[in-house]
DNA sequence: TTAAAGTGGACAAATGACATCCATAATAGA
DNA sequence: TCTATTATGGATGTCATTTGTCCACTTTAA
């Protein structure tokens, strides 16, 4: 009952994102040093993003990743369904009716499990979806508008100063 | 975001459990059987929910296991903690905290995060414990009585005339 | 005392998560 | 047009968790 990592690691790309100059794409390598993963792995997390449209990819010289739509339409369910799948979490076997098939109601015990879980995922999706980056952004900085800055050049600047030689 | 095969096997235990002659414990092997997984791999399952309190166990002849409580008492909480842990989604490796450390607001940003996703947790804790085992039971057998059987035999019943010799 | 049953730990196999590499396609700029 | 840059997608490898087995041990009824 555990997300993976890649959820972690989508909300920081977002959060990236989010404070980056409109219009300028930020380049996956950029990001996987930020955070510490490999590039290789990176870009499959962010795959799952832009095929969910949550991002937008540009190939190409001066290409990267950007934000496809607002903060505010971005909810975490988005982020939680990208980076996990549908909302499901019961493994449904169908066990309880095949081990009570010589038993009246084994079919309706199922479907009895089945509705319970249901439910659940309904709770989760619910809360989720009621949880929008542009929520988060306005409870991380306050009253402070959102920051943007070019990651691309922070990124070099410190790779400069980082550099013995 | 799935839940293990565990958690419908043990609905299914204590299904059986509940609809089993009070004070005569069932056998695991009779048990295994019944969900035709490998005995040794039942134990574990079993032993779960012995440690978590919701079935008895009884070594020796004649023993097994028996429910430790009654079905109004176990909640669906109690069944999917016993095989999952403890409700966490959430595998907080602080990756915010570290990829936005030299700028303000990183912890801030960590612990928003993490509310979030305790909120989840609750969402679910909420709904599961509001489930209980009698509830089912009541949804399942309407307004009969829940039937009571002795598997043992209806195992061995099943296993004689199964024999083709 | 013996047979039947659960306990607990070591171990093995299968599955899924995590990670790398490379050939390819698309784009900006010279 | 050519080249460097960057995303794409598939093949592959590694590692952790889940699933499953085995066995020596303890407990209990008869």
């Amino acid at each position: 009952m555990k997300l993976t990592n890649g959820v972690e690691q989508a909300i920081c790309i977002l959060v990236l994102l989010a404070t980056q100059e409109k219009q300028i794409p930020v380049a996956t390598d950029v990001i996987s040093k930020k955070l510490e993963v490999s590039p290789s792995y990176l870009k499959k997390i962010m795959r799952k993003l832009v095929v969910r449209g949550i991002i937008k990819s540009v190939p190409g010289s001066k290409g990267g990743v950007t934000l496809a739509k607002d903060p505010a339409a971005i909810t975490m369910l988005d982020i939680v369904e990208a980076m996990e799948g549908e909302m499901k979490m019961f493994p449904d076997n169908g066990l309880i009716e095949k081990v009570f098939s010589d038993r009246d109601n084994a079919g309706r015990g199922q479907e009895i499990i089945r509705n319970v879980f249901q439910g659940a995922d309904q709770q989760l999706i619910e809360y989720f979806s009621s949880i929008t980056g542009e929520d988060l952004l306005k409870q991380g900085f306050g009253d402070m508008e959102t920051p943007h800055l070019n990651w691309n050049e922070l990124t070099e600047d410190e790779e400069k100063s980082g550099e013995t030689k």
